[in-house]
DNA sequence: TTGATACTTTGACAAACGTCAATATATCCA
DNA sequence: TGGATATATTGACGTTTGTCAAAGTATCAA
């Protein structure tokens, strides 16, 4: 059975400087941005766009989702920082914010 | 209004090679599985801990979660192949597996 | 101003998720 | 064999998420 505070503890060095839990929020958002395979998907196709970035309605047909959809994604990326968009005229042109993913670099090994 | 197949192609070059559905979804499981915040301080707090690893009984006070949560985090963990564990009398010393985010690594820029 | 195209927002719904209390299983020791 | 400790599983719960149809907003051109 387990009980209220029965836990011995194995006195390891449990940690030096463990992850502050802001930088564990600030960081999941990252990672939950590319949790989504489709979302994975969509930010790998704005990426490989470079500067000039890629048009949005060209990303609806190769990831089979409806438009409403990828715009839905698309938002979650741009939230995350992963991502922003430049208009021009009735067209959104997106494009991978330089560095995103350097945040989540220093978090690897 | 938006209709169906109505969609102009800006004939931009979409992608070179755009990343497989596969890969795609082997990459968010590892994502997905440091997408939580506790879960994400969680593999943070196993890996600082080298290759002794540390007692998960040692994990439960220190991120504030109830002894069957932070159980459910390590079987999410363990089950992206980030964490593994070995068992020592009637605890388990979990560790995380070498060269696990090697994917994700490739993945970023 | 009217119509066409590009995109976003809203609303709804099922599925997945994080959480805990309660219970079950595993291992050791007396 | 029992009791104690460590961990896992089950079941339930409210919340979040991915999805689409429908409707709304934005921009341009005739």
């Amino acid at each position: 059975m387990y009980a209220e505070g029965m836990a011995q503890s194995r006195n390891i060095p449990l940690t030096k400087r463990p992850i502050s839990d802001e930088r564990a929020t600030s960081l999941s958002t990252a990672f939950s941005a590319l949790s989504d395979p489709i979302r994975l998907r969509l930010f790998d196709l704005v990426r490989r766009a470079g500067e000039t970035g890629v048009c949005s309605c060209d990303l609806v047909e190769p990831l089979d989702r409806s438009q409403p959809t990828i715009s839905h994604h698309l938002k979650v990326l741009r939230e995350a920082g992963l991502v922003d968009s430049r208009r021009e005229g009735t067209w959104l042109w997106y494009f991978a914010v330089p560095d995103c993913l350097s945040d989540i670099q220093t978090f690897l090994p």
